[in-house]
RNA sequence: GCGCCGCUAGCUCAACUGGUUAGAGCAACAGACUCUUAAUCUGUAGGUUCAGGGUUCGAGUCCCUGGCGGCGUACCA
């Protein structure tokens, strides 16, 4: 429905914004255009104002029959100046508004593009093209009219009919510099999204990935499951969690931290394939690459081992790529990353020797693991093993140092409670890790099976939290007793989304990826304290 | 947690060594303009300089405390 023709919504606006006011003392002599300092009062009142004259300033729906993406596909190559009778019904944000005389420019944006309106006294009429110059930047429209060119060429739609969808109250920020305040940016991401074409792009990006990740598993014959996300053991990865109440149980309950335990509880339940994309949460330290919650993918596959998670990961990672860029390499800061497969595949006590200079095995006496530590000018803790040392190493010395994707394999027993004993090696597990620009991108390791063993690496578990490891997990006796009904040869893998996300989208922060990222509340807006 | 940096109009930014009434562009408001597109032109209005305290004749600027954020670092997958 058009804007009532009788009154204009702006005609109205000034009375009813001061109506009940004294005259300020400077009324007399000041100019007519002195206008209420607020904008959003100004706005506020054209509201007002829209109502009184029996227009609904938020109406109900709106019939679209195009966006902007389908007009300019149908209509690529029109020539400057021409008029067309294609009829169009479009939606959108006014992004600006451009007076030209008897003339109205106005950039409608909508889904994923935009385009211009066009507007004439001849088209519209007199009256109503009045009230579409009332219209504010921000404002949303539904337009009915055909579709054209200008003279310059710019594809546009001549408006025959415009209505207000929703007005909006706050002025949208400059139009040429966006929002640049980083805190605003993610406290309004819905204003960052209107005016910042970047957001928008990494937003689409991780939409992308997601959707690849899924469409890659599903086309493998992996289910989609969930897991609870409220758990009363913790367990499944090695960090801090949060706690949170059940009023009604009177329980305590764990945020999970991992969608391992319950994933593989479905392998021994008969699923051979499962997946889960999840938010995990873990209650530590927040900067440029961690937030507290944050979105993991772990799949599961019988009778598989690490080596086919490897082949899965890279399939993962290619499909990810390629549904989000030209090619399969990707500006990261100054790095160019290849992630053309395959990915070499090394050991970590070979790449702690190419890389770091030195000898060092889980296997190896402690003492003589501490030697190399400390000429190394590491530190360690009395507790860590041999093979505690030989991951901090490789953490420390060797890992910034891999920035081609590289499979680091075999890992510490030590260090990996739920992986499967090396088939050649005792003091290893299965296991590895996917680096990429210094970073793991992805973990997975030979399931463990052995229901007795489990136990027995579980109470270890314990016992370093008993002794203060706020990090160590739980005895998940149920778990156990699923793996006592046997759980087959599994392979299982983890992938860190927003890092995924944040490599193929080249942004450094993974707040940049995350839409609505953990802030300290704004003073003022309530909640929680 | 620690260190450094930032916070000025709705938005983006200025303001010298502490010195007149804190400026500009965009947005807003009034007006001109029938093909603009960061439209242009004329005019008008718009400020608790993050908050509180202090030093000073005088504080956006210096000091203290607090708030929020960014970056680095530590812890941490």
């Amino acid at each position: 429905m058009p804007h009532d023709d009788a009154s204009p919504p702006g005609e109205a606006a000034e009375p009813t914004a001061r109506a009940g006011d004294a005259p300020a003392p400077y009324a007399t002599d000041a100019p007519d255009n002195t206008e209420p300092a607020d904008l959003r009062a100004q706005r506020v009142a054209k509201v007002e104002a829209m109502r009184a004259a029996g227009t609904d300033p938020y109406p109900v729906r709106f019939d679209r029959t195009h966006t902007a993406t389908e007009i300019r596909f149908a209509h690529a190559d029109l020539a400057p100046g021409t008029e067309t009778d294609t009829s169009v019904h479009i939606a959108g944000r006014l992004l600006t508004l451009r007076r030209q005389g008897k003339l109205s420019f106005a950039t409608l944006q909508d889904r994923d593009d935009t385009i211009q309106l066009f507007v004439s006294d001849d088209s519209l009429g007199e009256e109503r093209h009045r009230a579409f110059d009332e219209l504010d930047r921000g404002d949303w429209v539904g337009v009915a009219g055909t579709v054209m060119t200008t003279r310059r060429g710019e594809l546009s739609v001549k408006v025959e009919e415009c209505t207000l969808l929703a007005k909006a109250l706050r002025p949208l920020p400059d139009k040429w510099h966006g929002l640049a305040d980083v805190d605003t940016r993610y406290r309004q991401r819905y204003v960052d999204l209107v005016v910042n074409e970047e957001a928008r792009r990494v937003a689409h990006v991780r939409i992308e990935i997601l959707a690849a990740l899924r469409r890659h598993l599903l086309e493998r014959g992996f289910k989609e499951i969930e897991g609870p996300v409220l758990q009363s053991i913790q367990g499944g990865a090695t960090a801090r969690p949060f706690v949170t109440h059940h009023n009604a149980l009177d329980l305590d309950l764990y945020l999970r931290i991992a969608l391992e335990l319950h994933l593989k509880r479905l392998i021994v339940g008969g699923f051979d394939r499962v997946f889960e994309v999840g938010r995990v949460f873990r209650n530590e330290g927040i900067d440029t690459t961690h937030n507290p919650e944050f979105t993991m993918l772990e799949a599961y596959q019988a009778f598989a081992d690490y080596h086919d998670m490897m082949d899965l990961v890279e399939g993962l990672v290619v499909a990810s790529a390629r549904a989000v860029l030209p090619d399969l390499t990707v500006r990261y800061g100054d790095l160019e990353v290849d992630l053309t497969p395959p990915y070499p595949r090394a050991t970590m006590v070979e790449l702690i020797k190419r890389h770091a200079g030195v000898d060092l095995h889980p296997a190896m006496p402690v003492e003589a693991a501490r030697a190399v530590l400390d000429r190394l000018e590491r530190g360690y803790a009395p507790e860590w093993g041999a093979g505690r040392c030989t991951v901090e190493v490789f953490d420390e010395l060797v890992e910034p140092q891999l920035l081609q994707p590289t499979f680091v394999v075999d890992y510490p027993r030590e260090v990996s409670p739920l992986a499967r004993a090396h088939r050649d090696d005792p003091t290893l597990v299965e296991r590895f890790e996917l680096i990429v620009a210094r970073r793991e991108l992805a973990n997975a390791y030979s399931e463990l099976n052995d229901p007795v063993e489990q136990l027995e690496r579980f109470e270890a578990e314990a016992a370093a939290k008993a002794g203060g490891d706020a990090e160590a997990g739980d005895v998940d006796l149920d778990y156990v007793r699923a793996l006592e009904y046997g759980m087959p040869p599994t392979g299982g893998l983890g992938i860190g989304v927003d890092r995924l996300v944040m490599l193929l989208a080249g942004t450094p922060s993974v707040r940049e990826v995350i839409l609505f990222p953990t802030l300290r509340p704004e003073p003022g807006m309530g909640g929680l304290t």
